[in-house]
DNA sequence: CGCGCTCTTGACGAACATCAAGCTCCGTGG
DNA sequence: CCACGGAGCTTGATGTTCGTCAAGAGCGCG
């Protein structure tokens, strides 16, 4: 939140104190599942978690990966109803703020509410980044960027350098990120090792040509909105 | 907006207020490109418009498809730059909110700043269904969708009844909004009229058999939100 | 040691893209 | 009133990308 434009040291005190309990959760465990209607919000502190649908025939739709320091449920506060299901791609910790607690926030603090619909309104700029890469990309260019877009992300919030992150994340879940088989992923992946892009063993990616990935997969940080601005 | 919460004499007015210059543009004409900094809000009051990126090689993908009532680009109040551009599809009317009034909104009104968050938050909905569309559904199925979609949301602002409504949208722009080509939406069109799912001629569609479209599209209008509650 | 999960590779088929051509409709100007 | 042109729609032939099915290999875990 810090890195989109300052905060107070009230507000800061404000979403501080508006946090409550400590989660836990194993690998494969839902945070929220669609059609609940929480009672707080979750932000998750370490660990991969993603947003996904599930269709009747069993396919999954992953829609966003989120990495510690995302809110992965802020906008239940204000739609109620889930119209998706959070899951933890691994172990991950959290912690709870209570809509009530937000509701208070909201009354009184009003830059910091805008702050919070911000933080809404990048992960729907990431819905839009995803859409194109399910609309328009090939498999080989939507996995580049996949991999752009997490090292990037991993690199803001301090927990990933020199082009290497942990990744343990099943070629399954990539599928299923990425819109296309699993069979298929590992073909890609072969091919952007290969291509001496990447390599990706026992979790762990590193990016051997940032510039040719970033490229490859026409990735641009741009909808991560990264300047400091009044808001 | 007052079909997800009620508002106050006193919000109402404020938001009234906030309305400025009466907006037109052609078809084809853009409301705002990607890359701007917008210092305005603009409200669609007639006529289609849609959210579009356009990659370095020309192709084209609609992310969105708005109709009256619709705030295309309320996010630029916050996010500042534009991620991408919202095009007319059609001729329309529109009506711009200076986002210095907005901040005077949010800083007066926390309720009605709760329900302008709301509506991009029911946006980001409809990004999360359109994803569902292009990642898991076969070309039939996201058509069949597309046509559920609109009329359902037609239908609620009141322009649309009897299963049937305005849409003169060409099968170009269609393939752009489904990722599909434009050829192959021809032919999938021709499969739901076979079908006596609908027609679509001289730019207006009537749906046949509304839930056998239902039922091919998986269309479910939970993403729209469209209960009244406190928020 | 054996079981299950994940990764890997090959063969085959389906969905959709691309290319190309002809058609319909409609507005425009002579 | 008709000829013309252009945009959009329609249809066929061919090619590519990716899905599905199947089988085997590596590896961690009980």
């Amino acid at each position: 939140m810090q890195l989109r434009d300052t905060l107070g040291l009230d507000e800061k005190r404000a979403i501080i104190q508006s946090a409550r309990d400590r989660l836990h959760f194993s690998s494969g465990e839902d945070l929220v599942v669609e059609g609940d209607r929480p009672m707080r919000c979750v932000l998750v502190t370490s660990g991969f978690a993603c947003r996904y649908r599930l269709l009747p025939s069993g396919e999954r739709q992953i829609m966003a990966i989120h990495l510690p320091g995302d809110f992965v449920d802020l906008h239940s506060f204000l739609l109620k109803e889930m119209d998706h299901s959070v899951g933890a791609l691994t172990e991950c910790t959290a912690v709870g703020f209570p809509h009530e607690s937000l509701l208070q926030v909201t009354e009184r603090f009003p830059h910091l509410t805008r702050m919070l619909w911000l933080m809404t309104l990048i992960d729907a700029a990431g819905h839009r980044e995803w859409l194109i890469g399910l609309g328009l990309l090939s498999a080989p260019q939507r996995t580049a960027r996949l991999f752009c877009e997490i090292y990037k992300r991993l690199e803001i919030v301090g927990l990933a350098r020199d082009h290497e992150f942990r990744f343990p994340v099943t070629q399954v879940a990539m599928g299923d990120a990425l819109g296309i088989s699993a069979v298929h992923v590992n073909r890609v992946v072969q091919e952007l090792r290969q291509q001496d892009l990447i390599t990706w063993e026992r979790g762990t990616v590193r990016i051997l040509d940032w510039s040719r990935l970033v490229a490859t997969g026409q990735f641009s940080d741009r909808y991560l909105h990264l300047v400091r601005e009044p808001r």
